[in-house]
DNA sequence: TAATTATAGTTGCATTAGCAACTATAATAG
DNA sequence: CTATTATAGTTGCTAATGCAACTATAATTA
């Protein structure tokens, strides 16, 4: 039938990326329970950030990870409930607010370390180096195109 | 410095996945706005299998689309409440609820196959049909490497 | 047939995302 | 120098994910 051919050519696409997204979260969490660590993909991807940029404010940190404000704000909330950062107001500039690695935060960088580079492994097992690349590629492409206008 | 630079290849696969992720979802409801529908890219990912997969059961619509199956029952609830589909219980095992379309979930269905159509072209544009492929080929495979052992 | 086990689905809880509306501070215009 | 406008961040709301514990029905086994 046409619209069932139709259905599958258009939902492909939506649906493994969908897919692949919430397997690695969920894998990546996994491993970090395994060694017992508790942090989730997306606080990660906010704390490795905040390392990489040295005490952003939380625009730029929006900015580096493409979430929005209040996706930031709420992930600080929970990282700094888990004393990984504390905000510290910018002395200049009184509106923002500076996200500084406690120690714990630093420490669970580095524990975390492995356990990307494990995931990763499992993830890419089986792929070729240059299907990787050109699939990175498409990746930085796809959001380029949808980068809002 | 070295852990800046492992972070760089750690974090790369994972937040590209993301915000590619997110950029589509985030477009695909923008797009369905712009004609007068409202209907999240996710319920679109279990409304498009109940017309494929004829009147499945909730069990065959979390196979197919790979959700628990508590995402499954939350969404069938809310494509009942906007009265897009029905439950019905089947009638040699009550264990069972197929999951029915009524004729507005139909008529949606319709309705939203351009948008897929439209939203599909702005992903790809500017990628070719090879690297579509490839990646497509990765997706799966990643998905596959971390179907829970 | 009665008791156990398996299966389908729901409910409660915690985490995450993002929009809209809000507060507080800084920058700019007149 | 005041009034407007812009910027940084927070709060409230709605939707989605997924685990654990639960209910109801069916299948198995003893």
């Amino acid at each position: 039938m046409t619209d069932s051919e139709s259905l599958n050519l258009h939902m492909n696409l939506g649906m493994l990326l969908s897919n692949a997204h919430r397997a690695m979260t969920k894998r990546f969490v996994q491993n970090t329970h395994k060694i017992g660590l508790d942090i989730s993909l997306d606080q990660w991807m906010v704390l490795g950030p905040i390392w990489k940029l040295n005490d952003p404010c939380q625009k730029d940190l929006a900015e580096y990870c493409l979430k929005d404000k209040t996706s930031i704000t709420k992930i600080i909330d929970t990282l700094e409930k888990k004393n990984l950062v504390v905000r510290v107001i910018d002395q200049l500039d009184h509106r923002m607010k500076r996200v500084v690695l406690t120690n714990l935060g630093k420490q669970l960088f580095f524990d975390v370390l492995p356990v990307m580079e494990q995931t990763r492994e499992e993830v890419q097992q089986k792929i070729s180096n240059k299907d990787i690349e050109i699939f990175k590629k498409v990746l930085t492409r796809i959001t380029a195109n949808l980068d809002d206008e």
